[in-house]
DNA sequence: AATGAATGAGGATTCATTCAT
DNA sequence: GATGAATGAATCCTCATTCAT
């Protein structure tokens, strides 16, 4: 509590620096629920009022549309590198982790499509590519070999081939599919669920 | 009340019902280069000027955006179709063809990823489904288990996972993913070309 | 998908969010004067361009096209019911205040007339009825017999029979026809005049 | 059957110039039906659909917009016309026929209103004070002063009265509101009903 | 640091009207 | 004479982005 403890009625919510912090988590969280619901295109206005926020806000955090996704993708991206640094780690752990993010996370599987849609220099691609080689370190420390992928590339191929099966109006049915494409695969997945220490 | 007082000088070309059927072509050729240029969610407006017609030609031949994307599908799936059902058909060979559309066709991928957008029920996956049964179904009658898959469900997962792996700015490029992704798959995809007769 | 990339040099006024309610307010004056000049199906985008702001700021004061002409008329009606909440309010002070706005607003009796054209259920027809019911109340409080009239439905017909006289135009010849269909029912009608305190 | 009896099967229907008459006809059946349902402002496309013409026959019988509503009111004006010219006409007579084209036609409604919108120089408001003045010639033969009203200016500002009050979803209930505004003008009026020699 | 109104370009859609056949 | 496709201006409406407070 830094904050001068004097009552405000009046002045709508400026809680301080501290609110800021939680505006962004606010956000990006708001962003995440907006973006599985209507996917990457849905109107900024529609994420700041789910976060409680007013449109300026939104703008002080992200400069533009592709920060926003990209801020959604960082954490995607940053569960799976802490799945991968984590102690005990095996291949099929971070993978239960990654696909946990798949089928939870539109703009995650958006993430490994990027390219696909053509044209516009969104810098969501911009940085799609450095997140994505940041998912490829992150597994490749984990390569040891008991399967049919023969490298680095096999696996980033094969992750982007189980992106494609994650369809479905649930997150189980996209996980019931996602599963049966690493069985397709024949790769070994760890349970689906997102990291937590 | 809403009137329209159109100009008075200019009426540039009519070229008569007859250039109805020309039109329709044209206007789906133009879509399908747009879509490969802008994804799905390209503006009509641009499929109509690159089809070099008033926008009223394209509402007058499909409804809705959802109508132009079923009729750039609706030619994949008849390829398709009829790879299937040519003489001496085989299965490798209808996944050529099927290949060829996944790779030269934006449209045609987001078919096998239609739901995943979420939210709008656009009547683009109203048909999507109904497309995607013709698919399941011209590539039943060729399955011979000369591989891994174990019937028609696997072999759309399958489709769908190769779909996801065509990414890539060129369609060459986008070619040698989705054989890449076939392999790992286990399964023998034949010449990767257009259904011609 | 489709996004709105605005243009990067001008960008004009914009006075806070104190200008809000007279932005509303100028959008109300506007809209009575286009619906006096082109009827009530004149184009939204006359309205913001006479009140002078953007088209933008019409569509966040009113969610449609009949919640603009709602807004008109609800200030005509709440005109009426305050003269007939006066102290000192007789039948024919309030008819005079109610001929006033009957000549000076096109909106206000295409209130009354908002069945006739059929079809389209717009929502303006909707609320139509309400404020016509509150234009009865005010009236049948200063029933009191000394004419024609029978009853609280007479009187609304009656109503809508002078709305029907009150074509021409200027004012001054719409209200010299009102006063004359008045006459023609036997009804006596106070001063014609907005209503001030 | 006047027709050439020769059966043809092909070419869609160019049954010679007869047609023509037919073809007008109905339009103007057609044109008083969709005025009924969705009022003057609606699509003219619409009524060559329900007329079972092309939009260029519309255009061959009637130059614009305002020709097509000229000839419906034409065809009540005629009526009332030929009302007033049978023998035996009386002044409550022909209100009945009157009465009948208020309840029965949206169009015939909007003459006696065409001077309110305001604004756009229709060319229907140009026809239409004519053909009031044809209204007012007719019924003023009949005057006879056996009522409260008096004279041709006032027959017609009562008629005008009469057509404020015709409102409501179905011709019954539009009929009833008629007649009741006539009672309190306190005017007879005869047998609501087209005339037919 | 937050709010939320305003701007205004862009895209969707609808018709009035013309015209080749 | 009829058909109905084509044109394209006008209108509707949405949102990305800025900015006064």
């Amino acid at each position: 509590m830094t904050q001068h403890p004097t009552a405000e009625e009046r002045r709508p919510a400026n809680d301080g620096p501290k609110a800021a912090a939680r505006n962004r988590a606010a956000l990006i969280a708001a962003a995440r629920e907006i973006y599985a619901e209507h996917g990457l295109g849905a109107p900024l206005s529609g994420i700041a009022r789910r976060a409680g926020v007013g449109q300026g806000v939104l703008y002080r955090h992200f400069p533009d549309r592709a920060a926003v996704a990209n801020a959604v993708l960082e954490e995607n991206v940053r569960e799976v590198e802490q799945a991968a640094a984590a102690s005990g780690a095996t291949l099929s752990g971070v993978l239960g982790v990654l696909t946990w993010h798949l089928t939870e996370s539109a703009a995650f599987i958006g993430l490994l499509h990027a390219d696909r849609t053509g044209g516009r220099a969104d810098g969501v691609h911009a940085h799609a590519s450095a997140l994505s080689e940041r998912v490829a370190r992150s597994l490749r420390g984990h390569l040891t070999g008991g399967h049919r992928l023969g490298g680095s590339d096999d696996l980033m191929l094969a992750v982007a081939m189980v992106s494609g099966a994650v369809t479905g109006p649930t997150r189980e049915e996209r996980e019931r599919r996602a599963l049966a494409a690493w069985r397709l695969l024949g790769v070994k997945v760890g349970a689906v669920r997102p990291f937590a220490g």
